[in-house]
DNA sequence: TAGGTCAACGAGCCGG
DNA sequence: CCGGCTCGTTGACCTA
């Protein structure tokens, strides 16, 4: 996998900018039809962007080369590109300085790259989305375990409230050691036992 | 060949 | 209104 651990530094349960609603349905009714073999229909936006990319139908299914893969569309519709390597990190590199682009430094880099700006951006967006996918899922770990840690730390507890129950303990004992972590002391107003603390919060 | 990856896209939201 | 963003999805390609 790509590094993506420097980019993940805390907890941030990310929950979306808006109340993103999803739309299935309308979105299948405008997708590309999938042309496979009728590659003479050309999709409006790839037509365009084949102006761009020397295509030799007859190499599609070669692993392109560092140097040619940046135009590797073919003449019908969609064809999976793959960024060279040099491109990948050259992105990479300019992710981990901003993980967004002003439009002059993205067409800037889209010219250092030989790919359009919008390949660029395209890049950039869904370089963000793995970005939170993964940090989605370093949060969840994180709050599995905290869960765990909780429910330990809660049975731990009751078991020590057991305990001392079957001890009855009397009110000249203002201070009980009950662990190497919990400590009870009397409250002297209202006799009742109460939980110090200090040393829980401490931990993790 | 099933499942994963990733470039690309459309829809909808938001701020200027 | 427009540009840029996120989200959800598609489909080509890769690989175990």
């Amino acid at each position: 996998m790509e590094n993506d651990e420097e980019c993940i530094t805390g907890l941030s349960l990310g929950l979306g900018m808006g109340g993103h609603v999803p739309k299935k349905d309308k979105q299948k009714e405008n997708k590309p039809v999938a042309c496979l073999d009728l590659s003479f229909q050309l999709c409006p936006k790839e037509e365009a962007m084949n102006e761009n990319h020397n295509i030799d139908s007859d190499n599609l299914n070669e692993k392109s080369t560092d140097s040619d893969n940046s135009n590797n569309n073919n003449n019908g519709c969609r064809k999976k590109l793959r960024l060279s390597k040099e491109q990948s990190a050259m992105l990479e590199n300019s992710f981990k300085l901003h993980s967004t682009l002003n439009p002059v430094q993205k067409q800037a880099l889209a010219d250092q790259l030989n790919l359009k700006a919008r390949q660029v951006e395209v890049w950039f967006q869904n370089r963000r989305a793995r970005t939170k996918l993964k940090q989605t899922e370093v949060d969840r770990e994180f709050l599995k375990k905290h869960c765990q840690n909780l429910s330990d730390e809660n049975r731990r507890l009751k078991r020590e409230l057991q305990e001392l129950r079957a001890l009855k303990v009397g009110p000249s004992q203002l201070c009980i050691q009950l662990s190497k972590t919990t400590t009870l002391t009397m409250c002297s107003s209202c006799q009742k036992l109460g939980k110090s603390n200090i040393e829980l919060e401490g931990r993790n």
